[in-house]
DNA sequence: CATAATACCTAATTCTCTTATGCATAAGAC
DNA sequence: GTCTTATGCATAAGAGAATTAGGTATTATG
């Protein structure tokens, strides 16, 4: 697990980019998308997760879809217009972020 | 000026390595290092800065030595052997975090 | 049939940083 | 020569984003 610091001003970020690369997903599926990628080292927690959500989607940055399993209930999230046109922008910028502290920290990413 | 969000989490870091690459620097001068480093984008507030000295003072990586300037005092700062054992710690840790941010992001670092 | 996994949610607290403020000396502009 | 900017330290109140802890309920597994 890394030093959850670390991950601060991310979560937006990632839900973004993970949604434009998969498409509409459910909360419970984000989680467990990133925890695999990440190898189980970002485990995003709930209490982080929905209210982030729910915040960018009261931004109009997606929207959702509710679709019923049996008695369960899955809230689909997926990217608006505007949502999309602000995910690269939001990877640029970590992207930039990054280079600017491999040059302060002094070191070699990659 | 990069989200600020993103910044979280690094200062310690920051404060770390820039003591390790450099020796003993006061406050004002890691503010000023930081910025040129990072051409600007990176503006360490005094607010966050000196609580956070004090801090790894008293947590024991960090050691001070005072000189006057004149009439000015400057406090120094600098690793303690404490100190020096962890920076590299850090960094990794910082290194580590990135190479799994590029892989849940999806994007190629550098 | 009990436990783990799935699936949603909110509230209280914690932590880190920003903003605002304060004090004081030194240098440069005009 | 005085006014502004830069240097240099520091703390306190507040904001923001996360963790921790709690709540509800269905489905799968051993």
């Amino acid at each position: 697990m890394h030093s959850t610091e670390l991950l601060k001003g991310t979560l937006q970020t990632i839900i973004l980019k993970i949604l434009a690369d998969h498409g509409k997903m459910y909360g419970y599926e984000i989680t467990q998308r990133v925890k695999e990628l990440s190898a189980g080292t970002i485990l995003l927690t709930e209490g982080a997760l929905y209210p982030t959500l729910h915040k960018m989607e009261a931004e109009g940055l997606l929207r959702t879809e509710t679709e019923a399993i049996g008695k369960r209930i899955r809230k689909y999230y997926s990217l608006t217009p505007v949502g999309k046109n602000i995910v690269e922008d939001k990877v640029s910028e970590f992207i930039a972020f990054i280079k600017t502290m491999s040059t302060v920290l002094n070191v070699a990413i990659a």
